[in-house]
RNA sequence: GCCCACAUAGCUCAGUCGGUAGAGCACUUCCUUGGUAAGGAAGAGGUCACCGGUUCAAAUCCGGUUGUGGGCUCCA
């Protein structure tokens, strides 16, 4: 006998049979019209489903997360069908899920322009109006694969052959249309009431770019207008953030057509937090017993030739130059380098661990496309370090790293991680056991430190296993920035090793890690994360001292050095402009602290104080006020001051 | 690299049917010395991304190049 549970809580039975809609119309004339699908002990089904026995029933609404889903994909559909009655001529392929929305791809003659998108989604608001419903019929796996082959389908034809011949292939159908899918779906198409269609774009059957490419058509649906709006406003609030609106309004960085895509300009502002953020990661790295070391950037090929790079990674790197009949290539990586280093003499087992640290300009030639304000560029600098151990030091070696990591993460302002450990891929160098005994060893220090972590089986480099760490920003969106690699390769292709105790020669382990990624990229990350407001330890312009009238200059200007003899980043605003005017120019440069001086700030040797949000901090000597700049400063990004 | 879109003043953007360019902000000068988010006036500023084609005439139409944006792919 089905059981229902009513969304108070309560549980209601029924005699079998009775189908998932009958269930929902008996609660209420209300849920009848919002059942998207229903759930049968765990499982998602259609509400035409038939529920015989016993069973748990829930009603799914586009209120629920499965719900939700089952709307978009159903949507999808919508957007195949109406593709298919503008441009008959055009193949349906796969229309999945995605995150807030979906996707279609079509194979056709032509591209869609955006009137060609305009009249879909009309169509598509049409076809949802007239409340289709939606049916589900099954076939034998050959039997569909020819019903597609005879409607010209050609692509569903292909995707259903790789169905099993015993498998039975269900389709879903709604006016004129039919297509192959596992669903289940919406019963009706009046249940599809907030979708937009959002964008057009190339992608490739299969995702394969040797293969042909097909048009993909994306759109975003949600259960009402309301929840679409407020989406819709989510991504403008996103926008708002983007780094490349904020760090030209905020004159931090640039991309110069004259120069080439991907190589970025650091303008005085943004050279500044890149100072402080180096400054502070030679800082950290000395103090947990790193050196320091600077290679040059370019070598001759040959060296990229025993490091393998030429065969692997030959796409991402320049052409090489020829100089004196030699062929020099730039570099896309440091590795080699602090290798030769390593190699330059014979080592002891008693000078393990080393680390070697370095901010390592790199180059790599990534596609055009691919290119993405300071997120993705040809030119840029890797928090890069090795550590050369023997295979006993790994996981003491590798919780340091953590350590360390977690430590700078937190003072840029980053406490929410996801961490992924990724273990032997299927192709890889190294024997059995090296990576069995190196995977336990970075568990283990995953555990020793307490941290949760997901195992992705089979993820790792074919070189080695890896533990990558995401941090979460500002509006919840997670960035790849940490990466901890164990090598097996290099230090064998190099034949690195060391003099063990016993006396005999052993292969040195070799560790890559970076902690922020990139510096243009974590800057990046930065300035989205603070949306520009920068904490106080961070920020270009750490205060600005402003003057009523030109009676305060001079200790305006003498207030400032004072301040920037302390070592704060601090600029006099002399200009002959109204004190409202200043303020509001200083705050939309998001500079954390104004300091005004009038006659009265002047008379008492103070300052009166502004935060960057409006707030009125009061008045303060110079000296306190040197003091409060310290603290903002010390606190870096766990400041709590609300912005 | 591939698909689509876009490229007009330092910035954000108008510019109709092809008739050689406009606004706001920013900038410069002058007036204004004003107590916490925009004081006023005047001025200067553009080879309409670049190259070629069509046309009596191109910012506008066509082709190519470069760059940018969104995807595909890749990834720090």
């Amino acid at each position: 006998m089905p059981v229902i549970t009513l969304p108070d809580g309560s549980q209601r039975s029924f005699d079998a049979p009775v189908t998932v809609a009958e269930l929902a119309a008996a609660i209420g004339p209300g849920l009848a019209k919002a059942a998207v699908a229903g759930r049968v002990d765990g499982r998602l089904v259609d509400t035409s489903c038939l529920i015989e026995a016993d069973a748990e029933v829930a009603i799914v609404t586009a209120r629920d997360e499965d719900g939700l889903e089952i709307i978009r994909h159903s949507t999808a559909h919508l957007l195949a069908q109406a593709v298919k009655q503008l441009f008959p001529g055009a193949q349906v392929t796969i229309g999945p899920v995605i995150e807030d929305g979906f996707y279609y791809d079509f194979a056709f003659e032509r591209t869609f322009t955006p009137e060609d998108v305009d009249a879909i989604e009309k169509r598509m608001a049409e076809l949802a109006d007239a409340d289709q419903p939606v049916h589900r019929e099954v076939m034998a796996r050959d039997e569909a694969v020819a019903f597609f082959r005879g409607i010209g389908e050609e692509y569903k034809a292909r995707i259903i052959e790789e169905i099993p011949a015993d498998e039975s292939i269900s389709l879903y159908g709604q006016g004129d249309f039919k297509d192959l899918c596992r669903g289940p779906h919406v019963p009706r198409t009046g249940l599809l009431k907030a979708f937009k269609l959002t964008k057009v774009a190339g992608a490739y059957w299969r995702g394969d770019s040797r293969n042909e490419q097909l048009q993909r058509i994306y759109g975003t649906a949600w259960p009402d207008a309301k929840s679409l709006k407020a989406y819709l406003t989510r991504l403008a609030e996103a926008e708002k953030r983007d780094h490349r609106r904020i760090g030209k309004d905020l004159d931090l960085f640039s991309i110069q057509e004259g120069a080439g895509g991907g190589l970025v300009f650091w303008h005085p502002r943004g050279a500044r937090v890149r100072r402080v953020m180096e400054d502070y990661w030679r800082e950290r790295h000395v103090a947990a017993g790193y050196d320091l070391l600077y290679t040059p950037h370019i070598a001759l090929e040959d060296l990229w030739h025993t490091s393998g790079h030429t065969d692997f990674y030959r796409e991402s790197m320049y052409r090489p130059m020829e100089e004196d009949g030699q062929p020099y290539q730039l570099k896309p990586m440091n590795c080699p380098f602090h290798i030769l280093v390593y190699q330059d003499r014979l080592r002891s087992y008693r000078e393990l661990p080393m680390r070697w640290a370095e901010l390592g300009t790199v180059y790599r030639h990534e596609m055009s496309g691919a290119l993405h304000g300071l997120m993705r560029v040809r030119g840029f600098t890797q928090d890069d370090a090795h550590v050369f151990c023997r295979e006993e030091q790994i996981e003491d070696e590798v919780l340091k790293v953590l350590d360390l990591t977690l430590e700078m993460l937190g003072d840029f302002g980053f406490d929410q991680y996801e961490i992924n450990l990724s273990t032997r891929p299927e192709k890889a160098v190294g024997s059995a056991e090296i990576w069995e005994k190196s995977t336990a060893a970075l568990k283990g220090a995953l555990d020793r430190k307490g941290l949760e972590y997901v195992l992705d089986e089979g993820g790792g480099a074919f070189y080695g296993p890896k533990i990558d760490l995401k941090i979460e920003d500002a509006i919840g969106r997670q960035w790849q920035c940490s990466t901890i690699q164990l090598d097996f390769n290099l230090p064998e292709r190099f034949g690195m090793e060391y003099v063990a105790a016993s006396g005999e020669r052993r292969r040195t382990i070799m560790i890559h890690r970076a902690l922020l990624g990139s510096l243009e990229r974590f800057f990046g990350i930065l300035i989205e994360h603070y949306e520009g407001r920068f904490p106080a330890w961070l920020a270009p312009v750490q205060a600005v001292v402003l003057n009523i009238t030109d009676n305060q200059a001079e200790y305006v200007d003498s207030v400032a050095k004072t301040l920037n003899d302390q070592g704060f980043r601090v600029d006099a605003d002399l200009r002959n402009e109204k004190i409202g005017f200043k303020i509001r120019e200083h705050t939309m440069q998001k500079v954390p602290f104004l300091l005004v001086a009038g006659d009265r700030e002047k008379e008492a040797g103070s300052l009166a104080v502004r935060s960057r949000s409006g707030e009125d901090l009061g008045s303060m000597s110079i000296e306190a006020l040197g003091q409060f700049l310290a603290r903002q400063v010390a606190m870096r990004g766990r400041s709590v001051m609300e912005d």
